[in-house]
DNA sequence: AGTCTCGGAACT
DNA sequence: AGTTCCGAGACT
């Protein structure tokens, strides 16, 4: 990121997760760290079983490495020389006491690379002080080891340099104290197999003798650590070098035995349980500090590393198109081979098409399946393109910092519905009519209307699932259980905004053409037309939103309310009053739930205890923000009706609240259509911001919530899943609490791997609820456990499925596998 | 990737 | 009270 920019200039939205490195200005452009292929182009290395024989000649430095070094002498982008083009180590084998520190110059040792917490072969290079300051640095990795030490002595004279200088003061006073000596050193090694890397100073946490012995199977022991060959993304591959603690020795046979451990990372709890061990005569002790010094006179101690390839088996002479040139599969030309920084695979230079006469002299090099519009990259430190939409919004050329975009319309979701799918027609399971959400992001969250601020959502070719009536057009009429909607479209709506004058006509398509596909009837975009059997036509969620108000006494108080289900009767083309031709639709509602503004609506929603939902936290943060009286106002109403209730005694107030209910009720029935401008003052039902917490046990009290009622069929499956029997009892204990029955079903039978309702469950026989998906996805990773309670089911364990249970979720969710 | 949208708070 | 402008999400 440059300065100025913000996440939302990368198209980072809400809730994404995203990794942030820190950028150090002081940080070498070319450091290249170990095994991190980033900002590196590479050029194959020579298949493994050339190098092997290697260190016998130290001085053949291949033909093929001048050629390119010399064209290019950045080693970071040159050949990565093969292992036997280390000659440093075999001119200077006797080793130097450096005076401190365990280790002695041109020691073999092992080192740790913390970013990925493997070991590798090392030589000590030099030792020099370090302030314990350094040393407690965290554990960087070596790439960010330098940066960090720079950034950290920044400001203070003890760069590593300077902490050279005053070696001997410093190297006395360790010599005096052994305990604080180890931790007072930096050791500077260079890795034998990537001497790119140039010298590399290390902590002392990180370097320990070279390892040396190899341990059979009979010398091992349950809890023994010893390091061990594995590679994290293919276990059945070769891999680095970690620290492990053996978990089970297991002897099939004489020639079958099987190990797994427990991979050490080094970090605390930085570890991988259960790895399954492949190269069982390949592991070695870990030595203590003293052991015995080596050189590289005493031998290589080389340990096999780097994953070798499982198709040839690096058979020199075996075509492989997977560790050799994916196109040819030949090995020869190692040196002309580039590596893809994205997938990996190998393309001898002149396989390309079109061919390359020599190695590119960018950093990364892509092979064409992954290269990307170089145009579309932000390179490090360059500026953003801007978008075409970005481009677009007036902030691109009015220049002005205003602080918009920061209210409820503009946030994301925190949570979503997956017990139906976006496409799903009808009610959606727990939720009654007559609940109400402040804010249309929380009706998103809710699964009742899916679009933040669209008014109808459909499908063109399917049909229209919800609609928001919001009283956007005042030639709409609104009688409650019948009303006519209009269509969406014929706004201006440039400048980055949601609604506009109208300025041009409307036409049948995108959702306008959803909701007419829900009318019974043959879809006519020229003159509109009328169901044949209006009940037959598609269901719609019909949510009324506060600001509809203004044209309509059925709109909700505040916030927006779910009114059941709607069919489209008939729909119609004309000239709205905005002077433009408009879609205009006949809704009617067809629902057995009563309406909220009914008597046994009002009733049923005082049974559900229904009232404004709010977002988490927003009360509160309303409450912090202004004071009381800002409280207060953000409820609606009228001042008048503001002072009154500021002036009642609080504890009184549930019990008047309901007298007036009582009383309202029929007045909000009655009333025609025209008189619901003068009831201005009807008293807030739904008035819950002040007084919410007192409400809470009157509420409960006075709740006597219709039960939810089980079909026989549905009776007689619970009784059928035998497995599931203390959850089912938990779950009808809930039966009393009518849609919160089903809340608890959804949390009961909840997948603990994927956090939605089990799709396919699998019952273990620990009673706990997977999709059987999820469980296979599991065991692939070789996780043979429940993933609830970890219970071993063992790696033969028979998933099957629970289909009973899979029967009654799709009777309680009606569609919701479809989301699937 | 581009287009569309009966929200909602900051700003005037 | 009216105007201006934003991110997010859904569809295409």
């Amino acid at each position: 990121m440059e300065d100025g920019q913000t996440l939302f200039d990368y198209n980072v939205g809400l809730n994404d997760i995203v990794q942030l490195l820190i950028r150090s200005q002081s940080d070498p452009p070319e450091s290249p760290a170990l095994n991190n292929g980033e900002g590196v182009a590479c050029v194959i290395a020579p298949p493994p079983t050339t190098s092997v024989p290697a260190s016998a000649t130290p001085t053949t430095t291949t033909v093929s490495l001048t050629t390119v070094s010399n064209s290019n002498g950045n080693e970071s982008k040159s050949l990565i020389p093969e292992s036997d083009s280390e000659p440093s180590t075999s001119s200077r084998t006797f080793l130097l006491d450096p005076g401190i520190g365990h280790f002695r110059v041109n020691e073999l040792v092992d080192c740790r690379d913390v970013s990925i917490g493997a070991w590798f072969e090392g030589i000590i290079a030099k030792v020099t002080p370090a302030s314990k300051g350094q040393n407690r640095v965290g554990r960087p990795s070596k790439r960010t080891n330098g940066k960090l030490e720079s950034e950290a002595n920044a400001d203070s004279t003890s760069a590593p340099e300077k902490g050279l200088n005053s070696d001997n003061s410093q190297s006395t006073t360790s010599k005096t104290d052994s305990a604080n000596s180890r931790q007072d050193v930096l050791y500077h090694i260079k890795y034998e197999d990537y001497p790119e890397n140039g010298v590399v100073p290390m902590s002392p946490d990180d370097v320990r003798p070279r390892a040396r012995t190899l341990l059979s199977f009979d010398q091992l022991q349950v809890g023994d650590v010893v390091m061990v060959n594995y590679n994290l993304e293919l276990p059945e591959e070769r891999g680095f070098w970690y620290d492990a603690e053996i978990l089970t020795l297991n002897a099939v046979s004489r020639t079958n035995k099987e190990i797994h451990v427990k991979i050490l990372l080094g970090g605390p709890g930085d570890v991988i349980g259960d790895c399954k061990l492949q190269f069982l005569d390949e592991i070695y002790r870990i030595e203590k500090p003293g052991a015995p010094a080596l050189s590289s006179s005493d031998g290589p101690f080389k340990r096999k590393s780097g994953p070798e390839c499982k198709h040839c088996k690096a058979d020199p002479d075996a075509e492989c198109r997977f560790c050799s040139c994916c196109v040819c599969g030949g090995k020869q030309d190692a040196h002309m081979q580039l590596l893809c920084d994205e997938c990996n695979m190998a393309f001898h230079i002149y396989c390309l098409n079109p061919p390359l006469s020599s190695i590119p002299e960018d950093e990364d090099w892509y092979c064409p399946t992954c290269k990307n519009d170089s145009s579309e990259v932000v390179k490090a430190g360059e500026k953003l393109r801007t978008s075409k939409k970005k481009s677009k919004m007036p902030s691109a050329t009015t220049e002005s910092q205003r602080d918009w975009g920061k209210g409820m319309a503009c946030v994301g979701r925190t949570k979503e519905c997956t017990i139906v799918p976006s496409n799903h027609y009808g009610p959606v399971p727990g939720v009654p009519v007559g609940t109400t959400w402040k804010f249309r992001v929380q009706v998103s969250e809710a699964g009742v209307h899916r679009p933040h601020v669209g008014g109808i959502h459909g499908r063109s070719n399917d049909g229209s699932y919800s609609l928001v009536l919001a009283g956007g057009f005042e030639d709409e009429v609104d009688r409650g259980d019948e009303f006519t909607y209009t269509g969406s479209g014929g706004r201006d709506l440039s400048g980055n905004k949601r609604i506009g004058e109208h300025s041009f006509d409307q036409t049948l398509t995108h959702m306008n053409r959803a909701l007419a596909l829900n009318c019974d009837a043959p879809l006519n975009d020229k003159d509109g037309a009328e169901s044949r059997n209006w009940r037959a036509g598609k269901p719609v969620r019909v949510i009324r939103s506060s600001k509809g108000r203004r044209i309509s006494k059925y709109a909700p108080e505040e916030g927006n309310r779910y009114d059941g289900i709607y069919k489209v009767v008939k729909y119609w083309p004309e000239i709205g009053k905005c002077g433009f031709l408009v879609w205009r639709y006949l809704l009617r509602r067809d629902d057995l739930e009563p309406a909220p503004w009914t008597p046994e609506g009002t009733e049923r929603s005082k049974k559900l205890g229904l009232k404004v939902q709010y977002p988490p936290g927003y009360l509160e943060a309303m409450a912090n923000k202004t004071k009381r009286e800002a409280t207060v106002r953000s409820v609606g109403g009228s001042t008048h009706t503001r002072g009154r209730k500021r002036g009642r005694p609080r504890s009184t107030r549930p019990t008047k609240r309901l007298q007036e209910e009582e009383e309202e009720k029929p007045v909000l029935n009655m009333e025609e259509e025209l008189q619901s401008n003068g009831s201005p003052d009807a008293p807030e039902e739904h008035n819950t911001s002040v007084c919410e917490e007192q409400e809470e046990p009157q509420v409960k009290r006075l709740k006597e919530v219709e039960s939810f009622v089980l079909s026989e069929q549905q009776r007689n499956l619970i009784q059928e899943d035998e497995p599931n029997r203390k959850l089912w009892d938990e779950a009808l204990s809930f039966l009393t609490e009518g849609p919160n029955f089903l809340r608890k079903v959804e949390q009961m039978f909840m997948c603990v791997c994927c956090q939605e309702l089990s799709f396919q469950p699998v019952t273990t026989e620990c009673t706990h609820n997977v999709c059987k998906a999820c469980l296979q996805r599991s065991f692939r990773a070789e996780v043979y456990t429940c993933p609830a309670c970890r219970h071993d089911l063992g790696r033969d364990y028979a998933m099957s499925l629970n289909k009973t249970l899979q029967l009654l979720l799709d009777q309680f969710f009606p569609g919701y596998s479809k989301g699937r």
